[in-house]
DNA sequence: AACGTTCTTGTAAACGTTTACGAAACTTCA
DNA sequence: TGAAGTTTCGTAAACGTTTACAAGAACGTT
C-alpha cells in the first residue's frame, strides 16, 4: 500500500510504463486495452494511488462540497436538521462544510462572500432574520442556494418553509379540544421570521376558535433559548393564570415547564403545555411534551435534495416547498380523565 | 462588484495593465511600487476579484480544511464538542468538514482512507470503539490526526482524554457524602472505550468507599442512548432497590429518571441520581441533574488547538492530554434536609 | 495488397494560483 | 557619467488532474 510520500499520476504512469493520460483514462473507466488496463490497475494499487481531490476540483470546476450555514447551533432542531442534511449530502457523494455563522445576518453575508472563493458548489442556509441586505447578497451570489425558511415571494431562490400558521392552528385546536379556555403564548423574538410567523398563527388560531385575546397572556422571550424562556415564563406567570400554554419551540416549553414546577403548578393537571419543533427534547422530558412537528426532518431532507437537484440542473424552475405540520401528542397536553 | 461570470488573475491583470505575477504579489502584500499596487487593487475591487481556493490549495498543497469525525451525532455531548471545535477551527482560519461516520470502526477507517484524497489538512476523530485495525489505519494515515479518547500507550498519536475513573470517584464520593449506601450503576455498552473505563471507575470508587458491590445493582445499556436507557433502567429497577444511581451519561440519566417517575419513585427524595458529561440536558431537566463534567468542552478546544499546532509544526512531540473531571451539583443528588 | 475503419494511446493544453529567476528600470555614489 | 546596488516586474514553470486532438496500430474489406 501507501509507502512513498505521496503518489501521483506520473508515478503510476512510470510504474506501468504508460502515459499519464492513459492512467487517468483507465482509472476513470474509459476504454483501453485489457493489457494496459491491467498494468495500470496493478501499478495503481501497488502504489496505493488515490486521485487528488484538489487537482480534480481545479480541473473540473467543482469541489464536491456543500456548505451549510445554520444560525443557532444550540437549538436541537437545527442539530437534527444538520444530521439529516449531512446524511443526504454524503449519500449523494458530496462533503459537508459546516459554517457556523452567528445569528447576525451580516455573518451570513460574509459567509456568502467567502463562498465566492469557490470552496463549495452550493449552499444551504437557514437564516433566523431576513434583512434587505441578506436578500441582496443571496441574489448576488454565484452559487446555487437553498434557503430553509421563508423568503419574500418575489425572490427567485429555492426555499423550503414550514407552515407555522397551520402549526399554531393545530396546537390551539388541540388545546381547545382538551377544554382550554385561556391559551397563553410564550414566543421568541418577534423580529425573527419564525417569531413573526408564529405570532400571526397564534392570533389567527385564537380568532378561529372564538377565543378572546387577552393582553396579558402573550410574552416574547429575547431569544429561542432555555435561559430566555425562563425569564419569559416568569413574566407570563406573574401577570396571568392561563389554563394552557403554547410555546414557540421546545426549549421555551421546557423552560416554561421548569418555571411552572417551581411554582408548584402541575403539567398537565393544572395547565396544559405544548411546544414546537418536536425535537427529542420533547420526548425526553418528564412529563413528555406535546409538540407541533413543523417537519424539520423533512425540510432538511428536502433542502438537500433540492440543492443536489439544482447542481445537476442549474436551469430547473425555482422551487418553493412548504411542509405541512403535524401534531405529536404526548403527556403534557392531555387533561387527566 | 461582481458582474461578469467569474474573475481570475488574468482578468485583473489585463484590467490593470500588468502581469498576473504582479497581481498575485500585490494582493499577497509583497513589495511593489505604489503606482502599480494602486492600479491592481483598483482593478481587483472593481472586478470583485477573490482568489480561487481550489487553485491556491493545489499550488500550496494545503486545503485550509480540517475534517471532524464524530461517531454518535445524537448525543448532546458530541454536539457540544462539535460546536467548540467548529469555533476554534474557524478562528484559526480553517474550514470544518464534518464527516458523520457511524459507530462502526470500519466507517472510520473508510473515512481515513478517503482523506488520502487530500481534501483536508488534518483530522479530529472521536471513536467509540478502538479496534486493532482502526489503530493501524490511524498510524498509516498520511495526515495529522488528533484523537478524542483513549489510545493504547504505545500509539504515537496526539490524543485528548477524559479521566472517567476520577469522574466516577467524584460521583460516588458525593453520593456517599449524601448518605447513600447502595449505589447502582447504569452503564453503556461495556465493549466501548468509555463504557469500559466507567465500569473500572465505578468498581474502584466502590472499593474506595468501602461499599460492597452487589451483583444486582449494575446494568449495561445496549447503547449510550435514551431508548437503551429506558430498557436498562427497567431491568435495574426490576431486580434492585438502590438508594442512589449513577449513570454513564446524561441521556441514560434522563431515561432512568423517567423510568423512576413512572414507578412513582421520586428524585431526589427516594433515590439520588447522577449523570455524566454535564450536557445542557442535565440542566434542562426537572429536577435538574447533577452530572460529572468530563471536560468535553475543554477536550474539544484542546483537540482543535493540538491539531492546529501540529499543522504548524509537524515535528512537535506527541501530546497526550488528560482533562480532569469536576462535579456539577444540581437538584437530583441533594437529599432533602 | 491497398485502403478505410475502428481502437488504442501519447502529446499537450488547460484549470487558477504562486514563485524562482532574470531582465529592465531606477537609485546611489564616486 | 558610469558602475554597482537596489527595486520592480514580466516570463515561465509548477501543483495533479482531465481531455481534445492526432498519430499509430490493428483490423476488416475489396
Amino acid at each position: 500500500m501507501a509507502e512513498g510520500r505521496k503518489s501521483t499520476l506520473v508515478l503510476v504512469a512510470e510504474h506501468a510504463g504508460v502515459s499519464i493520460a492513459t492512467v487517468s483514462r483507465v482509472l476513470n473507466g474509459l476504454p483501453a486495452s485489457q493489457k494496459t488496463a491491467d498494468a495500470v490497475r496493478a501499478a495503481a494499487s501497488e502504489l496505493g494511488y488515490v486521485p487528488d481531490a484538489t487537482a480534480r476540483s481545479l480541473k473540473a470546476g467543482k469541489t464536491e462540497q456543500i456548505a451549510l450555514a445554520v444560525a443557532d447551533v444550540g437549538n436541537p432542531v437545527y442539530v437534527a436538521m444538520m444530521n439529516q442534511i449531512s446524511r443526504a449530502v454524503t449519500d449523494a457523494g458530496y462533503r459537508l462544510v459546516t459554517s457556523s455563522t452567528g445569528n447576525d445576518p451580516d455573518d451570513q453575508i460574509a459567509l456568502l462572500d467567502s463562498l465566492n472563493r469557490g470552496y463549495a458548489d452550493g449552499v444551504i442556509l437557514s437564516p433566523l432574520r431576513v434583512t434587505e441586505s441578506l436578500i441582496n447578497a443571496l441574489q448576488a451570489s454565484r452559487l446555487p442556494i437553498v434557503v430553509i425558511g421563508s423568503l419574500p415571494d418575489n425572490v427567485e431562490i429555492d426555499s423550503v418553509r414550514a407552515d407555522s400558521v397551520a402549526g399554531m392552528a393545530l396546537a390551539v385546536q388541540h388545546l381547545a379540544d382538551q377544554g382550554a379556555k385561556r391559551v397563553a403564548f410564550v414566543n421568541g423574538p418577534i423580529d425573527t421570521v419564525p417569531g413573526a410567523a408564529r405570532l400571526r398563527g397564534y392570533l389567527a388560531a385564537l380568532e378561529e376558535q372564538g377565543m378572546s385575546m387577552n393582553a396579558d397572556v402573550q410574552v416574547n422571550a429575547d431569544d429561542f433559548t432555555f435561559e430566555a424562556g425562563l425569564v419569559a415564563a416568569q413574566a407570563l406567570l406573574d401577570q396571568s393564570t392561563p389554563d394552557a400554554i403554547v410555546c414557540a419551540n421546545d426549549l421555551l416549553a421546557i423552560a416554561t415547564m421548569k418555571t411552572l414546577a417551581k411554582r408548584g403548578i402541575r403539567v398537565p393537571q393544572d395547565v396544559l403545555l405544548i411546544g414546537m419543533d418536536d425535537t427529542e427534547l420533547a420526548e425526553l422530558s418528564t412529563p413528555s411534551i406535546t409538540s407541533v412537528n413543523l417537519g424539520s426532518v423533512r425540510r432538511a431532507k428536502e433542502a438537500a435534495s433540492l440543492l443536489i437537484g439544482r447542481l445537476k440542473d442549474p436551469d430547473a424552475q425555482v422551487a418553493r416547498v412548504t411542509i405541512d405540520p403535524t401534531l405529536t401528542i404526548r403527556e403534557s397536553s392531555v387533561a387527566p380523565a
